[in-house]
DNA sequence: TAGTGGTCTAGACCACCAA
DNA sequence: TGGTGGTCTAGACCACTAG
């Protein structure tokens, strides 16, 4: 009789091979190609890619077409809940920045009134950034706040805190938060603005913040990149 | 010149082709075979699984060797921060069970001490199980607790919540929370204990239990399939 | 046993990058 | 221009499920 365990896929004992050579190398130094794993472990550039996908999707590896893959940079980043990414990265000695993609004032539809769930103002203004840190985009969020926000654009472009700023020009104090964390896959946008790629596996983060007394002001909805964000929460019961 | 916008990959077209025949599907209804599905849209049966690939992933679709593919259930199921797993699913209506794979008595070791990140009870009692809803596995979760816990087994048989019979039975109450919550990617042991596939994202959580002086009492390590689980954060400032 | 999804092959052509 | 990763093909065989 056959006792043996069942062999593991070969793409996947190729992921862990990878993973072994890749561990003590350089971030940033090349591994070899596709095509010369495929020789060198007498397989397929298929069954190549698909370990090689894996890792990436893991934060391991990253690959960009016309040069090459690569080790990537290990350390993920922390937010941490219900704080200023500006401060948190700055807590962590990294330079953040953001690039702001759109500030528009829309009007209160049904769909944003049931996703804010609450009795809104009927005026609001969207901002839409990619949130980078030490220059690689790491978020793309939109923001509805109440409210037509003059100069927002001004205000944010001189020190980036979204939070900061609403409390010192817009008398917007956010005392409380509402997370909810979820998985997404990467689409088109998504990988294009996160220079990450299809079907890449991505944190999906909506939040909705309030005052002091409990008055939703703050409607969030933002998209991280899964190999390099962790999500840090503390609660007391 | 060319001014249209550059075509999509076709995987991707049939896989939001596939994403909007399934929309209105019962879930549990079968799809067409792959084959089937290269043959109608004149594509190979390998462009075929990559697109169902990422819609098993976003917990579109679920597919089983052997039997086929399956309008997956959608109700993601959202577990609260610092609330019972039992409780949180009795409030969705949702019935939750447990499976113990094992209790045991370890000693602390330099790499549990720091994950710890505290001094530690020398003996620490580590209980994993497999947690289920509606009979199907969510999460995978290992708990270390402090001190040898006798009888701890028969307890948790009886009701299936590890805070509560810590709580009744040996005096441990956890009054704060800490936890971190990043995406992994599913291997072969995840795959079978969670009934999900190789390469499928996961929501990975470790939680660091504080009683109400202070004092780390639980660490946990938890794998939440990412196609089922949404995670619930509040925090005051 | 027939039919399903899971793995794997050996190619092909395209899009992109650097020299 | 040559080499890289990205997409796609048309098969093959295996592992598993059900009738």
């Amino acid at each position: 009789m056959d006792n043996s365990a069942p062999a593991a896929p070969k793409y996947y004992r190729l992921k862990e091979e990878l993973r072994g050579l890749v561990r003590d190398a350089e971030p940033g130094s090349p591994i070899p190609t596709e095509r010369a794993l495929a020789s060198r472990y007498e397989t397929s550039r298929t069954t190549v890619r698909q370990a090689i996908a894996e890792l990436v999707a893991e934060g391991v590896l990253s690959r960009t077409q016309g040069k090459g893959t690569f080790v990537a940079p290990s350390s993920p980043t922390y937010v941490r809940q219900l704080t200023s990414f500006t401060d948190d990265a700055a807590a962590q000695d990294l330079r953040s920045s953001s690039r702001i993609l759109g500030i528009e004032h829309v009007t209160a539809d049904a769909s944003l009134v049931s996703r804010f769930g609450m009795p809104m103002a009927s005026e609001l203004t969207r901002v839409e950034r990619v949130r980078l840190i030490n220059g690689e985009p790491l978020a793309h969020e939109a923001a509805y706040l109440p409210g037509v926000l003059d100069g927002l654009r001004g205000h944010l472009e001189g020190n980036g805190s979204l939070y900061a700023t609403l409390s010192a020009h817009y008398g917007i104090d956010i005392a409380e938060a509402e997370d909810t964390v979820e998985t997404m896959v990467a689409g088109p946008e998504d990988a294009l603005l996160l220079k990450t790629e299809m079907g890449a596996p991505l944190l999906l983060i909506h939040r909705r913040g309030l005052d002091a007394e409990g008055t939703p002001v703050e409607w969030t909805r933002s998209v991280f990149r899964g190999d390099r964000f962790r999500f840090f929460a503390r609660t007391r019961r």
